[in-house]
DNA sequence: TATTGTTATACTCTATAACTATA
DNA sequence: TATAGTTATAGAGTATAACAATA
């Protein structure tokens, strides 16, 4: 029996492939990591979203996300704000350009994945975005 | 648009759950770490692979595949042994102990993740393997 | 000259523990 | 007591550069 059958491993080396694009393609120019990308990305999907919610989201520790929010807050990209209702929690937002910025990566990395998996039918796209939500859904 | 239609987003939070899986079926009980547990498996499938394979097939440099097959080799799990035909190179063997360890560890994983994907079909399964092996043929 | 592998070194990323503030 | 977030700290994993040995 082979790594061939393991889904992990499958997921990984497929994973080699997006981040070598997404480095190419977004991380490089935009001067962004992954994880950056992402955490920007998010907040523009769900506006006033919590640190706490976004580690959880990356399975990572709130220190690490905070590190991360330091230097994107660094950078400009995004600003915290005290949540009114709560005054434990912060609501995070993109500044303008922070929203304008991760809104031509997104469109620069749609379109070199696009490239990137022109070789696989339309159909076979949605199917694997398909199946790996339903794997994602078995997060806890 | 959103992060729900990049494939290297959806390949990253499926993985968080493989990796999850991995770690608490394999990882915590072999003590081993994942890529650890995928060069033990690689030289299994492919006998005297050298060291600068490995870390290609892995996207590491060498000098990191040599701290992990030090690890490796001080637990006993592999051997370097001197390629004749090229004085520079090495051929990496498991040991019988790192053969052993490391096809209980598969077995293990290859029921823990079809227990972790049984409510994927048959076909869902193929299907998910087929295309990540076609995007991971792109690795230049 | 190019390649294999190692050593030395520093940097990035991470997690754990201890803390503050609020609920 | 529990939760949100930060700070301090140490450890894991990494890459780059310099090296030795062989091709």
């Amino acid at each position: 029996m082979s790594l061939n059958r393991i889904i992990g491993y499958q997921l990984v080396q497929a994973g080699i492939v997006t981040g070598a694009n997404f480095m190419h393609g977004v991380g490089k120019p935009y001067k962004l990591r992954p994880v950056e990308f992402t955490i920007l990305q998010l907040i523009r999907e769900t506006p006033h979203i919590s640190p706490t919610t976004l580690a959880k989201t990356l399975a990572m520790t709130t220190p690490s996300m905070t590190a991360w929010l330091d230097k994107l807050s660094k950078r400009k990209l995004l600003m915290r704000e005290k949540s009114v209702s709560d005054g434990r929690g912060q609501k995070l937002a993109l500044t303008a350009s922070g929203s304008a910025l991760v809104e031509k990566a997104l469109a620069d990395l749609l379109e070199s994945e696009a490239m990137l998996l022109a070789h696989l039918s339309l159909g076979e796209r949605e199917m694997l975005l398909e199946i790996l939500q339903k794997i994602t859904a078995e997060k806890t």
